[in-house]
DNA sequence: ATGGCGATTTGATCAATATCAAATCCCTCT
DNA sequence: AGAGGGATTTGATATTGATCAAATCGCCAT
């Protein structure tokens, strides 16, 4: 990428994050030094791609800032979204053993900052160090969770169920009112979500009923239970 | 499981399949027998679970005869395919540094050979052995692009397409025609591409102008290479 | 506070697929 | 070879969500 900042100093917050992603939380201080060394941090602005589909993979990145959204695009360039990674996010590991090109691609949705790891460094690392394949073991199998719930989710539930679905599990409270506010535009949701906008538009104003009400990126629940509850999230 | 046949003992067809398998493949002789110390073989009958969604996770397993198939259940009691597992294939490796209960459950489609690995022991074993780590880390890759394949294939394609391209998939030869026989039910089949049963008959039967003929389980294609750039591979 | 513009919502329509019911097929067992 | 029964197909209809167009909103820079 021609247009990144690159630099091996980290902000504080930046760091916070990268220590406590799941691939790197509890790793020892030394094991930390020697993966940190394979790494890399970069700043990108908005729409610029981390990797292309089919690209050779030289590495995998922990988004430290901003989103990242992989999709896949369909031979008349339809987009299908696969995930959008947040702060903590790891994507590509799977590629650690394995293809060694990019089976999708991957676009900042916003300005955004990721720890670049070297992908043949890690892999050496990953085969001195048993704790270091044991935090890739780890991270790619948490990748592979979520894949199927999304999977299942397509499957299993309705547009406004996920909607709900998505908002419950937001919401830091099991119970009682809720506000949150979306961490990214509504585009991004819904292709998460894997609607068309005016599907999740759509979704959001069915959920009215069950006590959602949306003003830009705020979301109120009345009662996280009934939303979780409700005829919304159990019809099909 | 209580009617589970148990023995430590392979016939040389399970023998060979397991051999083969991806996450075997390539390992040394020593590390073969040190995994295959932590393994047992058991044949199951067809319809039998052999996990449960929510149930503590202390194995994992490798397919070597018949099918198992993956699925979750909604509250109603609607069913989601997540996957089919032939032989050869491993399920449920993705506990092993995660959670410990199974997120799926897993049921015999048919009379069934599974290699089951002790979790505990494995886990042991991947942490003094680096190249079973490696071994495992490519297997769980494995399977989530196979899984990243489902979801981009259920946003990108309609029933027709998703039935050549699996169609395609399975064709030996890359061009003129090819007749292949189904491995199991259409029902699995319909499952496993996220279609109700008669959605992928009527598939089935959009796809005869694309030179597509269905008898029981036989398939014949008119030209392989045809059918994958038909409309039906490339309408949407 | 205000203007402007991209993001979102709303409306109308259409295409894809689920669902339920009934007919037919095909595999297996005798 | 024939019967039986589960699997598959076909038909009719209902739902869901995509798509295109137009109206409106809300955010950001003045």
């Amino acid at each position: 990428m021609a247009d990144m900042n690159s630099n091996l100093k980290l902000n504080n917050r930046d760091r916070a994050v990268l220590l406590k992603a799941p691939f790197l939380a509890g790793l020892s201080q030394e094991i930390l030094v020697r993966l940190m060394s394979a790494m890399t941090v970069s700043t990108l602005p908005a729409r610029k791609f981390v990797a292309r589909e089919g690209e050779p993979a030289d590495a995998f990145y922990c988004v430290l800032s901003g989103y990242v959204r992989l999709f896949r695009l369909s031979r008349e360039g339809r987009e299908a979204d696969i995930m959008v990674c947040a702060p903590g996010d790891t994507f590509a590991q799977c590629l650690l053993f394995g293809e060694n090109a990019y089976r999708y691609n991957a676009l900042t949705a916003e300005p955004t900052t990721l720890a670049r790891f070297d992908m043949q460094a890690v892999r050496e690392l990953a085969q001195q160090e048993p704790e270091i394949a044991k935090a890739v073991i780890a991270s790619i199998s948490r990748n592979l969770q979520d894949t199927i719930d999304c999977i299942t989710n397509d499957r299993l539930f309705t547009a406004p169920q996920r909607v709900a679905n998505y908002i419950v599990s937001r919401c830091p409270a099991e119970v009682g009112p809720a506000s949150i506010r979306l961490p990214f535009q509504k585009n991004l949701l819904a292709g998460m979500l894997g609607l068309a906008p005016e599907a999740l538009s759509r979704a959001f104003s069915s959920l009215r009923k069950a006590g959602v009400t949306v003003r830009g990126r705020i979301i109120q629940v009345g009662d996280v239970q009934a939303l979780r509850e409700s005829d919304a999230s159990r019809t099909r």
